[in-house]
RNA sequence: GGGAUCGUGGGUUAGCUUGGUAUACUCACAGCCUUGGGUGCUGUAGACCCCGGUUCAAAUCCGGGCGAUCCCA
């Protein structure tokens, strides 16, 4: 049944396309109508509105703390990057160069060496960590810097997702031996997992990129992918351990005890709003967007239903709930507006994506009790008006449950195995997920499913010993040395 | 990278085939009304993506650009 012929005017308000059939042109418009974000005058580019920008500040906070707490400080390095140094690591330069955006002038005056607006910043970063490391003691040296980068792909914008220019963080590591810069790569990994379990509500899978997909330059590329609710893996966030290659073209070298000169091995690792798309695409639905409460700008809207003889005890009531909870750390809103009536608001606040709402009318005022709902599922509970702080926090901790465990379970089902080309491409084109299969490590392999159907490789187990899936390629039949993962990606 | 669809007030949209004063709802604002799932009334304000062509006349037809969405690679 189609809605675009009888939509009411009331829904226009609303989300009017549906997660499940039309989910790029659902995602556009919960993205618009939440208030997240639009797009810029120029293709590519999107604007970020303050509730938007609300949820990457979310993102900061948790993995600052976290990168603060481990070694790493922040910095901050130029925007452009002059063309000779980006050209010192060949490998960045051959992966990145048909993306470069480049200033070739100042004014009116041309420039004399054009300057390339950061794809990354390895190439300017590196340099000045040779200049600060002498010795062993200059190390381990970790820096971080919170910026934007721009990568001029000619796809289709797609909010988070996809854009010219994004806002990530990239961290860069110096270190000693292969093995601390490995396990620097691992430590960051982690942390991007724990920050989609236990802040964005989202399952992952840790992996290895293969080779011909790894970071230019790089030695390893770990990733974070998600899997989306249309079967796309999204690659959430990657940590490389880049070996000696970028720190022998800067010179990043240093003095050991034994006043050798050691050349040192260099790490980097980056998330980007990408995690705001893998969010809003993971949990919102038809009704609009839903956010964990651990993102939520507002956890709690009380929403005050009154008639004419009943409407100042019920205010009365729920400014003090506003306030006790409020007064006990908890992001709540009351809205008290007068000139839209109750169901407006559900509306509205669900469209917004408010984990938690309490109801307050006459009954919960004579009652002493409040009712809570829940907005993933419209679960309706009520407490007493005792447990205020007890029950509400239960409610967004149950809340945050809910959309894990649908999360998870979307991702459970969807790892499947397969062995063979038409098995593969089957089982890909039916369901989407993860596909497992055994594979020889030949780049060709992949094409040839690639061409069929778009899947690629997205990850192979993080740990390069693990026994293969199956004893042979299942593409080509020859002698497989690993288990890949194929799917769709974002 | 290839193909398709689309672009009208802040949002949703009618009008385009057959060229002539642009439709309605909603949001916003002012006032009234008053509330258990998008409430009702009155008033105000607000739009044809850009450039070019055809024409007496272009939202409408033609060409190009820009932007968005979808499908394929």
């Amino acid at each position: 049944m189609s809605d675009d012929g009888d939509e009411s005017d009331a829904q226009s308000l609303g989300i009017t396309k549906r997660k499940e059939y039309e989910t790029g042109e659902w995602y556009a418009e919960v993205v618009q109508k939440a208030d997240l974000a639009d797009y810029a005058p120029m293709g590519g580019f999107i604007v970020v509105k303050p509730r938007g920008y609300a949820l990457w500040e979310q993102v900061q906070e948790n993995l600052d703390s976290w990168f603060k707490t481990t070694g790493v400080e922040n910095a901050y390095f130029p925007m452009m990057i002059p063309e000779s140094y980006l050209e010192r690591e060949s490998d960045i330069v051959e992966g990145f160069d048909p993306e470069v955006a480049w200033v070739t002038h100042g004014g009116h005056e041309e420039l004399e060496e054009r300057l390339a607006v950061r794809p990354t910043s390895e190439s300017i970063i590196t340099p000045y960590m040779a200049e600060w490391t002498r010795s062993h003691r200059d190390l381990p040296l970790r820096l971080n810097q919170w910026c934007s980068v721009v990568r001029w792909e000619a796809t289709d914008t797609k909010p988070f997702f996809r854009t010219k220019e994004f806002l990530w963080q990239e961290g860069h590591t110096a270190h000693e031996s292969e093995g601390e810069a490995w396990e620097e790569t691992m430590t960051r990994l982690e942390q991007y997992n724990r920050l989609y379990e236990d802040v964005l509500a989202m399952p992952t899978t840790l992996g290895r990129k293969p080779d011909h997909d790894k970071f230019p330059g790089g030695e390893t590329t770990t990733t974070v992918e998600a899997l989306m609710p249309d079967g796309k893996s999204l690659q959430a966030g990657t940590s490389h351990y880049l070996g000696t290659g970028f720190a022998e073209a800067y010179d990043l070298t240093y003095r050991d005890e034994d006043e050798n000169e050691q050349v040192c091995h260099t790490t980097s690792w980056g998330l980007s709003w990408r995690a705001l798309g893998g969010l809003i695409m993971t949990h919102s639905d038809d009704q609009g967007l839903v956010l964990p409460p651990t993102v939520a700008p507002e956890q709690v809207v009380i929403v005050p239903i009154w008639q004419e003889d009943t409407r100042e005890e019920v205010l009365d009531y729920c400014e003090q709930l506003h306030a006790d909870l409020d007064a006990d750390g908890v992001r709540v809103v009351l809205d008290d507006r007068d000139e839209r009536n109750p169901g407006f608001k559900f509306n509205e606040w669900e469209l917004k994506g408010t984990p938690v709402r309490i109801e307050v009318g006459p009954n919960e005022v004579d009652d002493e009790e409040i009712t809570l709902v829940h907005r993933p599922d419209g679960e309706t509970e009520t407490a007493d008006r005792a447990d205020l702080t007890d029950a509400t926090e239960d409610a967004l901790d149950t809340v945050y449950a809910k959309l894990y465990a649908d999360a998870e379970a979307n991702l459970e089902e969807n790892v499947r195995e397969a062995h063979g080309r038409g098995e593969i491409l089957g089982t890909l084109g039916q369901h989407g997920g993860y596909v497992k299969t055994g594979w020889c490590g030949d780049k060709s392999c992949e094409t040839e499913i690639k061409d069929q159907i778009a899947a690629e490789i997205v990850m192979l187990p993080l740990e390069e010993d693990t026994e293969p899936v199956h004893e042979t390629c299942g593409v080509c039949g020859e002698a497989a040395t690993e288990t890949a993962f194929f799917a769709k990606n974002y």
